[in-house]
DNA sequence: ATCAATTGCGTTATGCTATAACGTGTGCGA
DNA sequence: TCGCACACGTTATAGCATAACGCAATTGAT
């Protein structure tokens, strides 16, 4: 899938994103917006529904958090399961994939009969930095 | 780790999880505990706190749901990372165990000197039945 | 050109998920 | 017996997410 010319605010949301250290809850991208006319919840929950679906944000699930794709400029649903490492401590998140864990899991779906639409990965823990 | 004999209201609530056919939302448990004298949030909220801890009971971080482990009389925290598949249409959950995900995902963050806590997996899809 | 369908947007209201903060009682070891 | 840890109860609040309404702009088929 190709990611379509975004909109205004989908753009916004994108932008917040991209220049955030870490994720961000959707509340969070909202008091970063106001100043932007962003005054509901929907508003960013509305452009990052769309975001996702691009591929260009992914959600955090164990964190109700987002985060910008980490490989710019390429589509994420070819590199097939996403796994995430996120620091508790400092919020840093490390995104990364392996051919290996997608191929184990989706041989074991196979094997259920199972029809898989969305994988999470999350692994909490410390960073190097923090666990020092 | 050995569980301890639970109290009446960690009992209360794991026999809830058991005798459910999938995952239930902690408001949902709370609902069905209501004739037994629960009134709030957070009586179920700090059962399930222990329940956790325990191994007996599993979170479900994209659902937001939770549900008794798989094994039993065992415990789950001897067999590393646990992994789920959860139909998004009957709501059946299916526990499992990769060890070969496991040890590579261990060695993907020994690279990065990232010390885990806690990993998630979860594989939201259709089962079998629901797929047909 | 026009109509219908789609999509994005704004607003209000609401619902679901989770925890803070306070106080009570009980059991148990120093 | 004192102090501590822990389970529990209650009220209040914080944090996350969506329903339902209406409007405007776009597109595309007839």
């Amino acid at each position: 899938m190709t990611t379509p010319q975004l909109t205004k605010n989908q753009s916004l949301v994108f932008d917040v994103l991209e220049k955030a250290e870490g994720p961000l809850s959707a509340y969070t991208i909202l008091d970063k917006l106001r100043d932007h006319g962003f005054r509901a919840p929907l508003q960013v929950y509305r452009a990052l529904e769309k975001l996702l679906e691009y591929g260009v944000v992914h959600r955090l699930e164990s964190i109700n958090s987002f985060v910008a794709c980490a490989h710019p400029g390429d589509d994420c649903h070819s590199h097939g399961i996403v796994a995430f490492a996120i620091c508790e401590s400092c919020g840093q998140v490390t995104e990364f994939h392996d051919h290996e864990v997608d191929h184990r899991l989706m041989g074991w779906v196979q094997g259920q009969k199972f029809k898989p639409e969305k994988t999470t990965i999350e692994i909490r823990g410390l960073c190097e930095a923090c666990a020092a």
